[in-house]
DNA sequence: GCCAACGTTGGC
DNA sequence: GCCAACGTTGGC
């Protein structure tokens, strides 16, 4: 059991569109990045993570799982790039922005915090109990 | 809206 | 295989 985060532009694929596709879940595609890809092809099915809107909002507003392994991209041909599907779990109570998340010496380490940029990213067991605890989510 | 950081591309 | 140029991302 590992935990991720996945970023996305609230524009462009937003916390209420994930809700709105339910269980059934939906392709994580669009990622062209190598490191990114890397860590959706580690992903297992029950595999937890945060969805964190950036530009605008700059939080954590939910978690997320995986309900398939890595697959082929159906947005490309390029066989290359490969995605999980996921489904939303549960909002968080209180949305943690990045500027609580920098202002915690205990996340100071956390991917989103020194490269921003990396739009699937893993997470620490220690980084995800707090950042539930400061969301007000109750884990499993 | 700006700009820094990063990743990718392509010429050599 | 190196590295400069370019495009994109995302915080501010």
């Amino acid at each position: 059991m590992q935990y991720w985060l996945f970023k996305s532009e609230p524009n462009t694929w937003s916390w209420d569109d994930q809700v709105a596709r339910g269980d059934a879940g939906e392709e994580w595609d669009g990622v062209r990045n190598y490191q990114a890809r890397n860590n959706m092809r580690a992903m297992q099915i029950g595999d937890l993570g945060f969805f964190y809107h950036s530009m605008s909002e700059k939080a954590v507003v939910g978690v997320v799982e995986v309900v398939a392994l890595a697959h082929p991209d159906s947005t490309t041909d390029d066989a290359r790039w490969e995605c999980v599907d996921i489904k939303a779990v549960a909002p968080f109570p209180t949305p943690v922005t990045l500027e609580m998340c920098k202002s915690e010496p205990a996340l100071e380490n956390m991917v989103l915090v020194n490269n921003s940029r990396l739009s699937v990213q893993p997470v620490t067991a220690e980084e995800w109990a707090h950042v539930c605890r400061m969301g007000g989510y109750q884990d499993r």
